[in-house]
RNA sequence: GCCGGGAUGGCGGAAUUGGUAGACGCGCACGACUCAAAAUCGUGUAUCGCAAGGUGUGAGGGUUCGAUUCCCUCUCCCGGCACCA
């Protein structure tokens, strides 16, 4: 018998596969089975690698893993589409480009192109023919237009927005890219900046995020994890309206005659009675216009002095100072109660976050820690009016109602219902040069204007400075040629946009163009689309579920409102993935030295086994942390090396004796129903289990009849693509494995001739007792009884109970 | 602090969803082969005990004939968010 050589293996049939296009989808296949019909589609997608140049263990354990599904549901009759792609732009190709002096195009194609390969070595099932890479003008044409879609719809704004800026880098940060208030990049720490950014209203979508949720397969912790990062809270506006006293500068400010007042947002409205001062951001609009008219603060200067440092403060500073709070009070102003008619004071304090609610709250310091805080510390009264059995008091009329019809009440009477949204609208535009260019001419008499569909793409210019001007604009401003443009509406002079998407919106779409790679007039034709979406399974890493997830929802729902695609959710089932540790159980990193490198691996072991190693290590579905175990490994070629030598055992069906061909074929048709079943709930560990215990079967019959070897053979397809093959080969098969259906199993042959039976008294093991399965009854609690007669002795039982195949419990007095 | 998820041998993990806890693999021990080692194969391996028999799924309590599984209280670990009113 010729040893086991993976490597010549795994070369000869990737080459092979390669060669017959075996893993093209089509976009549909009708079913040889059943005339006329189709073969259903399912589209598994995993989340497209960044082009980061080598691939890691993550890397297998996101895409060989999930290919053994791919596969057991091919053979199970499924068209199933399993692509991949690259997410090619972002900061990693411009940070190489400043540093080594490398083109980001260059550097990320050839990245690719050695990714390519060592994705191949995986023997995944993908088709390579709908690759998809995001850095390419066939496909950001299409993000570029996607985008305008929006932009027209009025779902995309120009707005001035605060953002993470790094004072060394010059350039503006997405908060994934602020590490613990630092920069990613540099180190060096951040501050927050007013800058003329484009966001997208994902806002407007936040309760449809929220209420879709529920129609969705996916993890309850998912689901769940995204529903914190909305933040829905309901609550009421309230207004307090303002007393300027003696000096009435402004009894009456705003153009419509209404009184001056305050809006705060609370959740409790029920204690209204007990809010004895208001606090505002030092951002808010009322406190910035009236620093500009000195006379109406009596200590206008120290207000201003507090505004002004608040806002020097690092993102860092802020972070660090949580717990102690400060603020100033506004002279020569209050507010009244609305409930009480009293006059309470204001406060300026950074506590109080501009970006939520009104900005504005009203404090009770009695049922809210900060607002105790705050009022302890500056000697503000505390007035409860809640009481510990959780009913109001001291709220006139309100007293006794539980806190949920105080709410209501006090809303109905004093305010307004409202709704709010720790979600803060996309802002999408970087000041970087390696990402798809914001499609948007901005004209001085026109303002900005969309790029007209006939002139997509707008081409990423050649530069070779990829360094930021430094006030805040990115490297395609200084390309004079790419800037000026003529208006598309009037003719006049005009200058391009010059920032780039964030490359969150490069992947909120992709999936769509798998279905239809090559179209060049849509992005994706409705027919096509029609076959692939939604998505059925989607696999990934838990690191996205509140940036890309949610991203891709939004998208897709704006695209479905626009008519583009069909369905308002892109995915119906989600799946976060768990992550492989070193050896060391550490996180893996070059720094701390244990970093397995797949490559090595495969070439000492095997692509097939480190597929299968990574399959066996823990339930798939699972977000948990497995360490890499070298000697697990080791085992897993072992038994692929016993499978090996199993051939030896195979002989002609016919010449089988009886006794080990029913053993075995029982065994058999357990491992097809489990490992059918087990993959398909992406439970690898156990389907791979039962395949070593069927081998430790042939191993002690010491034979198997040709036909059962052939059965076991495609059960470890999907597993170890490149060994079931060739053993399918050496049996004197011709067409590949991977082209054959899945067997079925008999369920008459899942049930054991004879078993054995637990025998408890009291609920406690006192023996056991084999017996045939389909004894009755009553012959299996005589043969308990007799069993364990000594130790009933003396005992009256008063109940039996039996499980059928399982145990006989005497239950005594 | 809030939200979510966990805790089972020396290790990764199984357990028909209330019915023989520890499948499968790793590790370890002993044995076979070998001059020897590696590889391979065989046997054993939760724990206390010579045994009969106890005990045992983070801790404590409860429901049940019977609890890793259901309920209550607590401890610890991991992940996310975090002055969100």
């Amino acid at each position: 018998m010729k040893t086991y050589d993976h490597t010549k293996i795994e070369k000869k049939w990737q080459e092979a596969w390669s060669k017959s296009k075996i893993y093209e989808t089509k976009d549909s296949v009708s079913d040889t089975s059943s005339a006329a019909a189709k073969k259903e589609n399912f589209y598994l997608l995993v989340e497209f690698p960044y082009p980061s140049g080598n691939l890691h263990v993550g890397h297998w354990y996101s895409f060989a893993v999930p290919d053994i599904l791919a596969r057991t549901l091919k053979m199970e009759g499924k068209n199933v589409l399993y692509p991949i792609g690259f997410d090619a732009f972002g900061l990693p190709a411009e940070n190489a480009a400043i540093k080594n002096k490398v083109n980001p195009r260059e550097w990320t194609e050839s990245n690719m192109a050695y990714m390519r390969e060592q994705l191949r070595s995986m023997g995944a099932s993908f088709d390579w023919s709908r690759e998809v890479v995001t850095c390419h003008p066939d496909y950001y044409r299409w993000t570029q237009w996607l985008f305008l879609q929006l932009f027209k719809a009025n779902l995309a704004y120009r707005k001035e927005t605060m953002v993470n800026w790094c004072p060394n880098d010059k350039t503006v940060l997405a908060n994934e890219q602020v590490v613990d208030g630092k920069c990613e990049r540099c180190g060096h720490e951040v501050v927050q900046k007013e800058m003329l950014q484009w966001n997208i209203k994902i806002t407007e979508y936040a309760d449809r995020l929220v209420d879709d949720l529920e129609k969705l397969d996916w993890p309850e912790p998912i689901k769940e994890s995204q529903r914190n990062w909305i933040g829905k809270s309901e609550g009421a506006e309230i207004d307090f309206s303002l007393d300027f006293g003696e000096e009435k500068v402004n009894a009456r400010t705003d153009a419509d005659g209404k009184r001056a007042h305050i809006t705060v947002f609370t959740t409790r409205p029920d204690t209204l009675f007990g809010a004895t001062y208001l606090v505002l951001a030092p951002e808010h609009p009322w406190v910035t216009l009236t620093l500009q008219h000195k006379a109406i603060l009596k200590n206008n200067e120290e207000v201003a002095v507090y505004v002004e440092q608040t806002s020097k403060k690092t993102e860092l500073e802020r972070q660090q100072e949580t717990k102690e709070k400060t603020g100033v009070k506004l002279e020569g102003v209050v507010a009244v109660n609305p409930a009480t008619g009293e006059k309470i004071p204001l406060y300026v304090a950074d506590y109080v976050l501009a970006g939520y609610g009104t900005g504005a709250i009203m404090a009770v310091p009695a049922h809210d820690e900060r607002d105790r805080a705050f009022a302890e510390k500056f000697g503000l009264p505390i007035r409860e009016v809640v009481s510990d059995d959780r009913k109001l008091m001291h709220s006139g009329e309100y007293d006794d109602l539980s806190i949920e019809e105080g709410k209501k009440k006090i809303t109905e009477v004093f305010g307004r219902r409202k709704t709010t949204y720790k979600l803060r609208d996309w802002i999408v535009s970087r000041q970087r040069y390696w990402g798809v260019p914001i499609p948007i001419i901005h004209c001085p008499s026109c303002g900005s204007v969309a790029v007209p569909d006939n002139q997509l793409p707008v081409l990423l210019p050649e530069t070779d400075d990829y360094l930021p001007d430094g006030k805040g604009k990115s490297p395609l401003a200084k390309v004079e040629s790419f800037v000026q443009v003529k208006c598309p509406q009037c003719g006049g002079d005009a200058q391009r946009e010059t920032d780039t998407f964030d490359t969150f919106i490069d992947s909120s779409w992709y999936f769509l163009r798998y279905a239809d790679p090559k179209n060049e007039k849509e992005f994706a034709a409705k027919d096509r689309q029609a076959l692939w979406m939604p998505i059925d399974l989607y696999s990934g890493g838990a690191e996205h579920t509140t940036m890309h997830l949610l991203y891709s929802r939004f998208w897709h729902k704006a695209l479905f409102d626009q008519g583009l695609v069909a369905d308002s959710e892109p995915y119906l089932r989600r799946m976060n993935r768990g992550i492989i540790l070193g050896p060391d159980g550490q996180k893996m990193s070059k720094s701390k030295g244990n970093v397995i490198d797949p490559d090595d691996v495969v070439r000492r072991l095997g692509a097939d086994t480190v597929r299968m190693y990574l399959a066996f290590i823990g339930p798939y579905n699972e977000v948990a942390s497995y360490p890499w175990n070298p000697d697990g490994v080791v085992g897993v070629r072992r038994f692929l090396e016993r499978l090996w030598r199993a051939q030896e055992l195979v002989v002609e069906s016919d010449k089988l004796d009886d006794k080990s061909y029913s053993i075995i074929d029982r065994e058999l048709h357990r491992t097809i129903k489990k490992v059918g079943e087990d993959a398909k709930q992406l439970k690898f560990n156990t389907a791979i289990s039962q395949m070593m215990i069927f081998l430790n079967t042939i191993e002690k019959e010491k034979q198997i009849g040709k036909a059962q070897w052939e059965t076991l053979l495609k059960l470890l397809a999907p597993f170890a693509p490149h060994m079931a093959e060739e053993l399918w080969h050496e049996s004197g098969r011709e067409t590949s494995i991977h082209a054959e259906s899945w067997p079925s199993f008999d369920p008459k042959l899942l049930v054991s001739e004879e078993g054995v039976i637990a025998i408890q008294i009291d609920g406690k093991m006192r023996g056991e007792i084999t017996i045939a399965s389909d004894s009755p009854k009553d012959a299996v609690e005589a043969a308990a009884r007799e069993k364990v007669a000594a130790r009933l002795e003396g005992k009256t039982i008063t109940r039996t109970i039996v499980v059928p195949n399982r145990l006989v419990n005497f239950v005594t007095a």
